[in-house]
Formats: C-alpha cells, structure tokens, sequence
DNA sequence: GTTAGCATGTAAGGAGTTACATGATTTT
DNA sequence: AAAATCATGTAACTCCTTACATGCTAAC
C-alpha cells in the first residue's frame, strides 16, 4: 500500500467506520477532511467505492425499494469486517505516506482513533519535512541571482511566512500532545483541555 | 487557451521573456513560481517545452559543441517575437483563469510586466474566490451535524484561519495597489492611480 | 577516480477533472 | 409546476509523476 491515492481510500474509510452513508454524503464529508475548498468529483468518488467493494473492504447495500425493476437503487455503503481490519492497521502507519500534503490532513481527522506515539510521530514528521521545505527553498534563494522585482520577492515572502506559520501549528501541537492536554476521546479520565 | 496547464506554459514564457534559459535551470526558476515546495519534473517540463516549440513560442538554439555529432546537445530556450506577442496578451487575461490556486501565483510573480488595473481585478478577484470559499465551508460546517471530535475541529478552524489570513494579505496588497505604493517598475510616471 | 551536480529526454501509468447521461425527492 | 438538491454513474481526457536511460563537467 502508501500508493499516491490512499488518502482518498483512508477517508472513505474511517468516514464509513463512523457511519453507513450514501455516495453523495460521503463526498460531502470527504471534501470536508480533504479541507481547503478543494472538491472531490464523483467522477473519483465512485470508481473508488468500487474498488474497495470489489476489495471487500465495503458492501454496497442497495435497498431496491420494492418492485426493484426500473427504479434506480440508492445505495448505501458500509464497512466491513475486513474493511475495519484494514482502516485500523492503516492508521498504525505513522512514515513518510503520512506527511504528505495529501495524507496528513486526513491522517489528521482520524487522530481521535490513532494512538497518542503514533499522533507524535506524525505531527514531528509533518514538521521536519515541512522545515526541510522551508531551507531548501531559502538556500536556492540565496544561491541563484534570481528575478529580483518587488512582486516575486513579496510571493517568496508570503510562502514563506505561511509554512513558518505552519510549523509553529505543528510545534503547538506536539506540545499539547506531550503535555497530554488533548485527550483520547474514547478515554473517560478527566481532559482538562485548555484551550 | 485558458487551459488547466496553461500555468505551466505562462511561467515558462514569462521566464525565457527575462533571459534565454537551459531547461534544467529554468525547471528551477519554475519551481520558485509555483512555490511552496512543490517540484516540476522533467517529465512534465520537456514535454511543454517541445509544444510550446511546435507552437512557434520559443525556439531552441542548440549549440552542437563543434563536431556536432556524437556529443549530446545542450539547449537553449529563447522566446520568439511570438512569444513575447502571446505572453504579453496572456497577461492582460484578468478573469477567473487568473484567480485559480495554480495560476495565481504565477500570474502575480509577473505582476511587474501588467498593469495596475488589471493587477487589481486579479488580486480583487481572487480575494472574492477565497471568500466564497470560506462561507461554503462556513456553511455546511454549521449545516450537517458532523464529525464532532476535537481533531476534526482543530483541523476545519486552522484551514479557515488560514484562507482567512490569506484574505487579509490580499486585502493588504489591494489597498497599496490603490494607494500607488508599489509603482510599476517601467514606469517613470508617479502614478497615483486611485482605480 | 569518483561523487555530485549539470543536462536531456521517453514510456507507462496514476489520480483526478469535465462533460455527459439519468432519475428521485424536497422545497418554494 | 419549477427549482433546488439529492443521487448514481461512465467515457474521454489532462496533467503530472515515476522510473528509466543517457551523457557531460566540475570539484574533492
């Protein structure tokens, strides 16, 4: 697996481990999970479904609604036990497939049920690739004469300052999680979560 | 034109337009463009090259090292009269095909090559693209009762701080614009230019 | 002399979009 | 009754990456 498009697969997922859904809700809430307006085509979302029905991972249950015949079926997906099986281990994975762009924001969303190393691991890797980021692109600055107007210089400026940024979020939230403020949901002991 | 990969085409134009450039090096000046980190590979930059050649954009002075035979060529890109005619009429393009995530950024990193108003409905234009975005998001969010967990929360409240603070820099950068503080560099004329 | 960076490409394939095609249900 | 939203899919296409294949040139 950590093929390029196993985020959408992860999202599908651990969204259907919450809830047996329809196609047209799933692509709702995966737009939210992939974030930042982006929206999921059905053009993706339903080859997808497909596939992890064909890899048994969800079921389609068409509710025929009675005659059956020339009705068109909504269907309603959900996870099986291998579907299950899979999303847990997957969640496990705390390497580089994590920290992409693509990955985090849904490894993210799922950090409710992934243990707190593992939460750790990922959020200092997140951070390390994305301080990579930030020196590769202030060294190749520096070295090449480059187009020096007023324009490029503030873009430079800006893209900089938002991963900086970023990695200050980063860095908050390892805090946090080190300090055990945030809690596991699923724990009962007493989260003191401060803001 | 207004194509998706139209970017691409944009960057490289807008690139040869300052000075005649050896694919290698100019796949690094597109890759501070398109900022953030991200890298063009060859595999997409040969191939645009290569059309933008069959279009008559760009030709590619091939300097044969003498004997000219068993030696590989080294190439070097220049734009054509063409070109420069096609890039210059790409830039007065002020609708949507400028606000995208992709265009964007290579359109202001030549924002010193186009003019204050057309600067300014680009930058306007892209400030109300995030905005619908926001309240999109801002919307459904409220709408569907949704996954509830602290993550997911933590997650949706940085992505809008986000598109939020990028609001802000855009607002910032109109509000110069207006005031005439970032001149255009050809120009000798202060130009208080109140839109 | 060998590593690192400069330099040019191609072939195969993945991930996703757009445009199309269809129909049901709810709200106004 | 019309409009909006819910709902499911497919075919063609585009952009881009990965992996491969080749060779030159400077520095250590």
């Amino acid at each position: 697996m950590a093929r390029r498009g196993a985020a959408l697969e992860l999202a599908v997922l651990g969204l259907l481990h919450d809830a047996p859904m329809h196609g047209y809700e799933l692509r709702k809430q995966v737009n939210v999970l992939l974030g930042w307006g982006r929206v999921l085509s059905y053009g993706t979302l339903y080859p997808c479904l497909k596939s992890l029905t064909a890899a048994g991972y969800i079921v389609a249950d068409e509710s025929s609604t009675a005659e059956g015949r020339s009705r068109r079926a909504k269907i309603v997906y959900r996870l099986t036990a291998e579907g299950k099986e899979h999303f847990t281990q997957a969640l496990e994975e705390s390497g580089p497939a994590a920290w992409d762009d693509e990955a985090f924001g849904v490894r993210f969303a799922f950090f409710a049920r992934t243990d707190t190393a593992a939460r750790v691991r990922i959020l200092e890797g997140r951070r390390s690739r994305l301080e990579e980021r930030l020196d590769n692109v202030r060294r190749t600055a520096q070295r090449s004469r480059e187009r020096t107007d007023a324009y490029t210089a503030e873009l430079q400026r800006h893209g900089l300052e938002s991963v900086e940024r970023e990695i200050n979020w980063l860095t908050d939230l390892i805090d946090r999680e080190r300090a055990g403020l945030i809690e596991d949901p699923q724990d009962e002991t007493s989260s003191t979560s401060q803001h």
